[in-house]
DNA sequence: TTGTTTTTTTGATATTTATCACACTACCGG
DNA sequence: CCGGTAGTGTGATAAATATCAAAAAAACAA
């Protein structure tokens, strides 16, 4: 069921009619999770686009046993792993909730075929996929800045809310260091 | 004038009729780079998108001073700063030949009102951006492995093309770390 | 060719960061 | 309130990387 509140969310991307509305809602799927739940997992195909509504989501891939966290999806934000997607492979990467979340799935690989006959559907998930380009290319471009320091100062300038609501641990592996350098960053130490 | 090359690469994307480029035409402009001549200034606005025929092309930006290289763009493939495109701002990446190159010069910004009458050509700009997407993602999980010599390596690996034709001074900034390090990681020195 | 410039390599040293081991703290459920 | 657990901080040391200086090699132009 469409929510008002989803529909206020999707209106500052595109203008539904009611009548679109209710075309485009057997694709739209509402679900709870708890805390450290895991949304999309490894090696599954990836069909859809979640929409966080509440709570907080963090995308990361597993290396020999290490997690690389790769970003975190906060309130009204999009995720999804593009490149499993679009190429319809198995998802290399995991989506998981960091803290009991409300999220949106929407279905999108799903009504393809109709999205010729509806534009603005189509406008839609276009404007995500930009939506959720621009924030990887962000943390690209933060990942560019060479010193560690220099990138948890940048994190503390531009995400104060990040550095507030993921722990040091999750921050440390996307800042790209260990735990441990990331403790005596924030000490001052260096 | 659109060549049959062009229509070649692009028809790996979509389909047009002789019809469509006649449309299209005005929007398509063919030019030849000199070595280290710049194709998008660093504070332009970004209003194209580029298509390598032959040479290639260094997406970078200037800190302090120094270039951290973003990417390459080969022939065939696609290159734009998608947030000063999308967001209409001033570019902060400045895009060089780094051979002598063929590039055309597709200005889809100025057509973006005919659009909406020309499913055909939203599709190739779609396409396009999803290209240039799943390109970005790519070197930022490349980024995201821990140690340079294993982003290195990963590179010999997944592109050897890129090792072959790019200068070490290059590679070592796109890599993210100094030329000194990359000759010694390519000398087995670690 | 020759000289000039650019790029790459090498060495010595300083700095940064990882690793390992463990102490400390905060939080949560019984 | 207690005890467990997850998360964070600290110290000592090792490893990786940057920096600076200079030589060697390669590319380029006259």
């Amino acid at each position: 069921m469409i929510t008002s509140k989803l529909k206020c969310l999707l209106n500052n991307i595109v203008q539904f009619s009611e009548d679109e509305y209710g075309l485009i809602e057997p694709y739209f799927e509402h679900v709870t999770l708890k805390k450290n739940q895991v949304l999309l997992e490894e090696g599954q195909p990836c069909t859809s686009i979640f929409l966080v509504e509440s709570g907080v989501l963090r995308n990361y891939y597993n290396n020999d046993g290490l997690d690389v966290n790769l970003s975190f999806t906060f309130e009204n934000q999009f995720v999804t792993n593009f490149e499993a997607y679009i190429n319809r492979e198995p998802s290399k990467i995991i989506i998981q909730a960091i803290e009991k979340s409300e999220v949106w799935i929407i279905k999108s690989r799903e009504f393809s075929k109709e999205k010729g006959s509806f534009a603005n559907l189509s406008t839609l998930i276009r404007r995500i996929a930009i939506r959720v380009l621009l924030a990887t290319e962000e943390h690209h471009n933060m990942m560019m800045i060479n010193s560690p320091a220099d990138r948890y100062r940048y994190l503390l300038e531009k995400k104060p809310g990040l550095i507030q609501r993921i722990s040091l641990t999750h921050l440390a592996s996307y800042i790209g260091i260990t735990r441990e350098t990331l403790s005596r960053i924030r000490s001052n130490k260096y």
